[in-house]
DNA sequence: GAGTTCACG
DNA sequence: ACGTACGTGAACTCA
């Protein structure tokens, strides 16, 4: 039997509105409950295939049963924006996905979907009706179920079938009418019978069945009862006309017009795209992938599989301006396209390929070429890898699509493909595979992989046409060549150069705190008197809390919190607290820092090469992975020591070190103007004494530690929007007196008080908040109804052009640095950056020259109203860099 | 894969 | 009544 699906449109969009709280994408578009609906489509049509779908709308105008009676459905609120928002684009999707509509003038969509499934159970057809709301109840038959939406995200269902309307009321589906006639519905402003409930309702249908009957035997009842059904004889009657869903509306449609195509077609996942639903597009873009595979590439292309071919192509580059290259190793080649006018071309030998680096290398016109590509800083690698280097790095891709939206965490080309050409392409994982169903390349046909890389390569070329514009039109361009495209070389060099490291040190240090921890594991495993595991946060709650039976001070989602400061506050209640304290210390030291850190130490040259990510952070930072080197231990003392492994790349070599003095605050002193805060700096006082006199109303020189101390707490909890109640709690403090410092702190900076006021207001407006460079961020958070949600919304709009502003004078201090090294042909080398930091690895000789370089163009990378200080030293290892 | 903890600026 | 400081990456447990 075919069936047919009907959805509650306004319904489950009400529930799903309110059953998931607080998701908008990037640019601030509420999608909560679009993001219900289009899920629950989705398991639709994966679960169920129905020959019929259609959704049913009420309409704003009264219906018959408003002008019967005046008070149905009175009190209720008006549609709340965010939810007409998704109203509206809900309506485009389900045309987009050619779903039929059903609404109808004077019915409610209940009426329509009544309508429709006496039509099925007369054509043989099985409707199933998805709703959250009981009302529907009444329609139900063997032929006619309900999918009733249960949980708050609303996409799982109970199935209400007639033996569920037995088991759970007792009653027939059609006797709930007469339920509900006695009972009546507050949510529909219904009476019923005042004094009559569910139990009683109930009771009376499952003897009487019907009201007339009921009526019939009104002398069968006693006492109040009695009297209040006879007196509510009126109500009871227009109740029941009210809660009738009306089976027989003069519905125009047919189930030819419901007949359902498949959902997810092109322009659906462009919708899809805007809104950002990643977890649907990526459900959705597998299987139509599937369906796409056997297409032919849209791209014709040539295949170069000889030299003389490739000689010939190659006497045209010596025109070309620029150049889309795009290139992927396999486990056994190297498998290169790239696109020259309007034609692909694909090189399918590893030695031609390389020939073809190499002959790019040697034209007159080489410099002039612009490479354009994705990930230019791997492309450069892989030059580097094959005897080539890249020498023009014209424009990447992949950075741009990130200026656009560094909150983003996915840019594969899949991904950008959708976003910006709205075209489903193959990714990695689609084309290999994955986890264990992941084939090698060398498993491909050579025509599949040449289909594949080719595509990617159009996808590339596609974007370069329209991803600078839209930096452009955001006022990014100057920050994409004066800043990001110069620092992917310098990025790609810090990687390749790498770290040495002292592996004997670090192994024996490894061992030194292994041992350590082998001690504390015995002395806890007795004090506790059993063996478990300490690093399970489970288990040592388990011990500590309910074993020991100390106090529990704080809890996390899924039990006791046990961390630092709440061990802490544990340490003097019991002898095991220190150890343990102590046992996290060294196994973090050791697990990340010792045996993390040999694992990658390349066995050859003993140096790590840690990967640079420029596409990262949402505030312009860099980051690094595989080893991190930018969380290197340098707090405490045991940690320190990890520094002394990290040695010069040979012994007549040193490291270099320079950092800028308090970037951030200075950042903030020019961003804000402030006047106060700038003479500080021009006169070069140091900052946490000069704000300890500004609040506490004493003179620099009597300034005492304490003060310095409380007023350092301050400066930096401000760059974070911290409040009141936490800057108390670090500085055992009253939450009043904190706020006095800080109100204080507001006095003595106006400046700072107005910027952080305008900023908010900017951000509210705008949606986005910008660096001094014009980066950009988006904070759809700030305009939350959430006021967590908002409030940390207005966090990020207060840091972020602060932590950004100082990420993007950092870069172009590396650009200066790297540029200074290269021009002086100097034998040294950047090999990391660390924030506000730069480690460079030096010839003894070029010591004094290079640290000069270091300062001066750190110091002259920009021009601020304040002036920039940088401190730098030398050392035989990073330990000595202080 | 989520949650917790902890290393850095 | 609630929860309270921004930005990262890695190791580990547990479902």
């Amino acid at each position: 039997m075919k069936m047919c699906i009907l959805i509650d449109g306004n319904s489950l969009l009400y529930r799903m509105f309110y059953g998931i709280r607080g998701m908008t994408n990037s640019k601030g578009v509420p999608t909560n409950a679009l993001y219900g609906f289009i899920n629950m489509l989705y398991k639709i049509q994966e679960e169920y295939q129905p020959a019929y779908l259609a959704v049913a709308f009420d309409l704003a105008e009264p219906t018959f049963r408003h002008q019967k009676y005046d008070a149905y459905k009175a009190g209720r609120d008006k549609m709340p924006e965010e939810l007409q928002e998704q109203f509206d684009i809900l309506k485009n999707m389900l045309e987009q996905m050619q779903i039929k509509i059903l609404t109808l003038k004077g019915y409610e969509a209940d009426d329509i979907i009544g309508t429709v499934s006496r039509w099925g159970a007369n054509q043989n057809i099985n409707v199933n009706i998805i709703t959250g709301d009981r009302d529907s109840f009444q329609l139900v038959s063997d032929q006619v179920h309900v999918f009733y939406t249960t949980t708050r995200s609303g996409n799982q269902f109970t199935v209400i079938d007639p033996d569920y309307i037995q088991d759970k009321y007792g009653v027939l589906p059609k006797e709930l009418i007469e339920v509900k006639a006695l009972m009546g519905d507050t949510s529909d402003n219904i009476p019923g019978i005042s004094g009559i409930g569910e139990k009683t309702a109930l009771k009376l249908v499952k003897k009487y069945h019907d009201l007339d009957t009921l009526y019939e035997h009104t002398d069968d009842l006693k006492g109040k009862q009695k009297e209040r059904i006879i007196s509510g004889k009126e109500d009871a009657y227009q109740s029941r006309f009210l809660g009738e869903i009306n089976q027989n509306a003069p519905v125009e449609s047919s189930f030819e017009q419901m007949v359902m195509k498949p959902l997810f077609n092109d322009a659906v996942i462009k919708t899809l795209t805007t809104l950002e639903f990643s977890s649907i597009l990526k459900k959705v873009t597998q299987e139509h992938s599937n369906t796409i595979k056997g297409e032919k590439n849209t791209h014709p292309y040539s295949i170069i599989s000889h030299s003389k071919d490739l000689y010939f192509i190659c006497g045209h580059l010596a025109k070309e301006s620029k150049l889309v290259i795009h290139a992927r190793e396999t486990e056994d080649a190297l498998c290169l396209a790239f696109q020259l006018g309007h034609q692909f071309y694909y090189i399918d030998h590893t030695d031609l390929a390389e020939s073809f680096l190499n002959t790019l290398l040697d034209l007159p016109n080489a410099d002039d070429i612009k490479i354009i590509g994705y990930n230019l800083k791997e492309l450069s690698h892989l030059f580097r890898r094959h005897g080539g280097s890249l020498v023009n790095y014209g424009y990447d891709v992949y950075i741009a699509a990130y200026l656009l939206n560094p909150s983003d965490n996915r840019y594969d080309l899949k991904t950008l493909a959708l976003r910006f050409l709205d075209r489903p392409i193959l990714g990695e994982e689609d084309f290999l595979g994955k986890g264990k169903k992941r084939v090698a390349w060398t498993d491909k046909s050579e025509r599949e992989i040449a289909d594949f890389i080719i595509e990617e390569c159009a996808v590339v070329a596609d974007l370069y046409a329209i991803l600078p514009k839209a930096v452009e039109q955001m006022e990014m361009t100057g920050l994409m060549n004066q800043i990001e495209m110069p620092l992917i070389e310098i990025m790609a060099s810090m990687e390749y150069q790498g770290f040495k490291i002292d592996l004997d040190a670090l192994t024996h240090l490894s061992k030194t705190f292994e041992t350590r921890i082998e001690d504390l594991s015995e002395e806890i495993y007795e004090i506790a008197g059993e063996t478990f595991n300490i690093n399970s946060t489970k288990q040592l709650g388990t011990i500590l809390f309910d074993k020991l039976e100390l106090p529990a001070v704080k809890k996390t989602k899924t039990g006791y919190s046990t961390s630092v400061d709440v061990l802490e506050q544990l340490r003097p209640f019991h002898p095991i607290v220190p150890d343990i304290l102590e046992y996290r210390t060294v196994s973090k030291l050791d697990s990340t820092y010792g045996k993390g850190l040999i694992k990658l130490v390349d066995p050859k040259t003993k140096k790590v090469y840690s990967h640079f990510n420029q596409t990262v952070t949402a505030t312009g930072r860099i980051s690094s992975s595989d080893p991190n080197l930018q969380n290197i231990p340098v707090k405490t003392d045991l940690g320190r020591e990890i520094r002394r492994v990290f040695i010069p790349s040979a012994s007549d070599r040193l490291l270099l070190d320079a950092d800028y003095s308090q970037i951030e605050l200075r950042v903030l002193a020019h961003l804000t103007g402030d006047k106060n805060l700038i003479e500080a700096f021009v006169e070069n006082q140091d900052i946490h004494t000069r704000t300890a006199s500004e609040i506490f109303g004493v003179s620099m020189d009597t300034v005492t530690r304490e003060q310095r101390s409380r007023a350092k707490a301050i400066n930096f909890g401000l760059i974070y929007g911290k409040q009141a109640f936490s800057l108390g709690k670090e500085l055992g403090i009253s939450r009043k007196e904190a706020q006095d410092y800080i109100d204080m702190y507001f006095a003595r900076y106006p400046g700072v008080q107005k910027y952080m006021d305008d900023i908010r207001v900017s951000a509210k407006e705008k949606g986005y908040v910008t660096t001094l460079w014009g980066r950009r961020r988006y904070i759809p958070e700030i305009k939350s109804r959430n006021r967590m949600v908002a409030q940390s919304g207005e966090r990020m709009a207060l840091n972020t052009p602060i932590q950004g502003s100082a990420a993007d004078i950092m870069k172009i201090a590396m650009i200066r640095v790297y540029r200074r090294l290269e021009q002086e042909q100097l034998n040294s080398h950047l090999i990391l950056q660390v924030h506000d930091e730069l480690i460079v690895d030096t010839d003894e000789s070029e010591k004094k020259k290079v640290m000069n370089i270091l300062i001066d163009e750190m110091e002259h990378a920009v021009t601020l109203n304040v002036p920039l200080i940088v401190d730098a030293h030398a050392g035989k290892s990073w330990y000595e860099l202080k």
